[in-house]
DNA sequence: CTTGACCTTACTCTTACAGTAAGGTTTATC
DNA sequence: GATAAACCTTACTGTAAGAGTAAGGTCAAG
């Protein structure tokens, strides 16, 4: 199939498909004789792993070794346990922090009752 | 004071000081007779209220529309605490998308128990 | 007089793509 | 057969907010 079929059947664009291909994501891409990338159902199978990460906001770099991993299927699956630990620890640190975000915002954001913004209580606690 | 200065005093590091120049976030330097940027307590108060906007994550056209605001002391502030609800709203929509990847990849972390790749449930479940 | 600390500009790198230009190919329509 | 629409190609630029590095000028202390 063409890079619009297997777009189509991944739900991520041509673009990104020839990125992923640039950056060694994917493999060098088959072509025919006019030039086109030529796909297979494998490539579907390996495009739909790479999109199940990034919704994971799993970064390219690791997504690479997930796949380095996957190559010898005989191999310890640590790696993977850790990647994903790090990955859920990555999320949770960053929830920590903007709940704590939230609630300053939000003091900030009902701080201020005048209409004047030289007498402006949000921008009096900005230059705290 | 000299960049170096203005710099331990506000926590802003003089690379970033010359950024925030560069992008118009702080006004053109004055320059003493050796090509050094002078700077005054004016600057430091500035630093301190942009410094305060990117710790609550506001993005530099944002805080540079606040500075703008501020200028006429007379106007509304209802700009202001627009932009301060804004991003309220968009931190507490990323909890929520956080939230939510938190869960996926805390199931999946449990998801394994063996430890062969082939085996592997946590990269099953990616290929879904 | 030289060393180290400080200052300058300018260029590259980061992440994960999106946008655009300029051009070749294929397919459908008239 | 001509042409237009839809698709493909590479290559270059832009994004956010700086950090890193290079190459060089300046200033105070020993």
């Amino acid at each position: 199939m063409k890079i619009n079929q297997l777009s189509k059947l991944t739900n991520v664009l041509s673009k990104t498909i020839r990125y992923y291909e640039d950056v060694g994501l994917l493999p060098k891409a088959a072509r025919n004789s006019n030039g086109y990338r030529e796909y297979s159902s494998s490539d579907v199978d390996n495009l739909i792993f790479i999109r199940r990460c990034r919704e994971l906001q799993i970064p390219l770099g690791k997504i690479k070794i997930l796949i380095q991993v996957q190559a010898d299927s005989s191999s310890s699956c640590s790696e993977v346990d850790l990647l994903i630990e790090q990955q859920l620890e990555n999320v949770r640190n960053t929830i920590t922090e903007l709940s704590l975000l939230e609630k300053t915002l939000n003091t900030l954001a009902k701080s201020c009752t005048n209409d004047i913004v030289g007498e402006c209580e949000i921008l009096k606690n900005l230059k705290q």
